[in-house]
DNA sequence: TGAATGATCACG
DNA sequence: GTGATCATTCAT
């Protein structure tokens, strides 16, 4: 599995090379597994729409945690979003994951989200998090631990596989190309022309 | 296109 | 204390 040196590096880096990875989650006897294809890096120094930008508040302050840890936050009242937390610890900065591809677990995803199209489990921040049952309770979770963690791409990821955008959802810093996907991956939270 | 839905944080 | 804002989703 991917360790905590992965996390431990630039942001942009960490969110590009998480394309492609795992992500494993064990509850109890369960275990959910899915296929990242779409993040955002948030970045430590200068970046107005991250939410550490102000520095550290109650909410945020997993993102200052070590690298490796799980950052997880209520969104719009209802929705929650995950993140990684990368570089090193007290900086301020992670990589929400946005959107994956079911592998293990499907039935309970798709009893999550209360319906089975399997292309619309996860292919969103908030959706995905409900599939996986992400609760705030998990925030500050380790993702370098045996019930949650990431293994490393079953396949090669080419840099022409990769597409990058602006940030999805943003107001500032609405242009910087932060955005990272698996071109025309059928499982993103929206289609891109590149 | 807009409603749902409520915590958070900056400001004073 | 107050109010604008919000890294979204879903139905209309």
């Amino acid at each position: 599995m991917l360790q905590r040196e992965f996390f431990a590096r630039a942001t942009s880096i960490v969110a590009r090379e998480l394309l492609g990875t795992i992500l494993v989650l064990q509850r109890g006897t369960e275990r959910l597994s899915g296929r990242i294809v779409e993040t955002e890096a948030y970045l430590p120094e200068g970046d107005a729409a991250s939410h550490a930008f102000r520095g550290k508040t109650p909410r945020n302050a997993a993102m200052f945690a070590q690298a490796g840890t799980l950052y997880v936050y209520r969104i719009y009242g209802i929705h929650r979003c995950i993140n990684i937390v990368t570089e090193e610890e007290g900086k301020g900065c992670a990589v929400l994951i946005r959107a994956l591809e079911p592998m293990q677990g499907v039935e309970t995803m798709q009893q999550r989200r209360s319906l089975t199209d399997i292309k619309h489990l996860s292919n969103g921040p908030g959706k995905l998090a409900q599939a996986f049952g992400f609760e705030l309770a998990d925030n500050f979770a380790d993702v370098c631990s045996e019930s949650l963690h990431l293994l490393p791409s079953v396949f090669p990821v080419y840099a022409d596989d990769i597409g990058i955008s602006p940030r999805i959802g943003i107001t500032k810093a609405a242009e910087l190309p932060l955005r990272f996907f698996l071109r025309s991956h059928p499982y993103l939270s929206r289609q891109d022309k590149n």
